[in-house]
DNA sequence: GCGCAAAAAATCGTATACAATTTAGCCGCA
DNA sequence: TGCGGCTAAATTGTATACGATTTTTTGCGC
């Protein structure tokens, strides 16, 4: 045991769940890295089956993500990949600029050198993948381009707006997926350096603004008109 | 159905998982006025019986609120309420600091006349429990003092930051049950009153000082001390 | 061939049953 | 009396079973 006595224990030190945990991790990871499209039908009996293990575990599993907002469950219909409407991508971004630079300034105000080292080797990380051609590279360069937002949280040291972030940032992937236009999966990769620079030159009101600036050229990309089912005559009739 | 068509609905219209849904509901109650003290074990058996419904729903709905930081599982050992750690206690008010304001300018800007009526009338009824006695009316002020703030996270017009503001307003009412000194539980209920005012003068900038005041008052209340389990020799040498 | 109703299949909601782990009690022994 | 280890009770982790709801398919009349 790492820490000392305490009259209660309130973080569990060992993991919970293991079981659905698991399978869970594995899910989301497949939504944030675009693997399963938004939409698609999660059966409790197909996940249970995938991962080897009872339904209970993979309904356990799927409420989870449900919370997260990753996948919607309907009641005795099923859960699917959430497919998030344009006015819930709006709130998502909406969200994530309203939290983001007041992370930005906790997490520049207790860096440490070691952990702006890390931060561009995230960087360099992205950049490669960027080089990259194939699926799997892309995937790979979705997952970084989050996890630049992601470490910035954990270095602010909130753990539970680092668990927001988590989710703004998964669903912000669903987004992307759905209304993203340009080829392009990630945003400007160069902007996350831009940022680095103004957390090192402790200029935090540029870092802000930079930062603002990044959110508002991800959400640039998106088309979010309502696409009301396109239906009827307009498909033909033109 | 409400809504006209749209590809796939992403908001299940009807109330999903109503069984696991109201146990969690009643307990977070329970938890958010106090009823249940931190630290107190939630068997899942217990649960269940008090609810008249099987071990596997009891199950769900403490999963849940262990997801909203409501309850704690520890591995084969059971569920407990909460019992944050003096550090948990100031990320919580981190987190709210980071927050709030922005929930405050993007309520501001899109309130209405009717809306700023009700943020008064839940002021009025607010006032009106400081004044009663008993343990009844002080629950509800609690609750009441809480609602203020949800209620503007729900004029803000996002459901995420609301749900964000829902887990930790839920969890301020946990630290301050252990961690609160005054007899007093609520906050300054002035305070609120004086929000409410700079909103309706459109002074936003005195609107996000007073609710970081605000924040800063009730966090002044606590004793967040290390209470390092008293232990050992302190507690008889003395 | 088309539309509609009823039956069949699939899927979810909840309860119960069994296995694994932890906790508490008990007895023997120094 | 105090301590160690073993057994039994309690509690959680997981799987299976059954009832309810939805979806699909089948079959019949037109």
């Amino acid at each position: 045991m790492k820490s000392a006595a305490k009259a209660v224990e309130t973080t569990a030190d060992d993991t919970a769940e293991t079981g659905s945990q698991q399978i869970r991790d594995a899910i989301r990871d497949a939504i944030v890295e675009r693997r399963l499209s938004p939409g698609t039908k999660l059966s409790e009996s197909d996940v249970g089956n995938l991962f080897n293990v009872s339904r209970t575990l993979a309904r356990s599993a799927l409420q989870a993500l449900a919370y997260e907002g990753l996948v919607s469950v309907e009641k005795n219909r099923g859960a699917f990949v959430a497919y998030p409407s344009p006015d819930e991508a709006r709130q998502i971004f909406a969200a994530r600029r309203l939290i983001e630079p007041g992370i930005l300034r906790e997490a520049a105000a207790r860096i440490t050198p070691s952990q702006i080292q890390h931060l561009r080797q995230l960087l360099i990380e992205e950049g490669r993948l960027m080089g990259e051609r194939g699926q799997t590279a892309r995937r790979a360069e979705i997952k970084a381009s989050g996890d630049f937002h992601l470490t910035l949280a954990s270095i602010s040291g909130n753990t539970i707006m680092q668990r927001f972030m988590d989710e703004l940032v998964a669903r912000s992937s669903l987004v992307i997926a759905l209304y993203g236009q340009s080829t392009v999966s990630s945003c400007g990769h160069s902007e996350h350096g831009d940022i680095v620079d103004a957390i090192e030159r402790k200029d935090l009101d540029k870092a802000c603004q930079l930062m603002l600036h990044h959110i508002a050229h991800i959400e640039a990309d998106l088309d979010l008109r309502e696409q009301k089912s396109v239906g009827l005559k307009e498909a033909f009739d033109l």
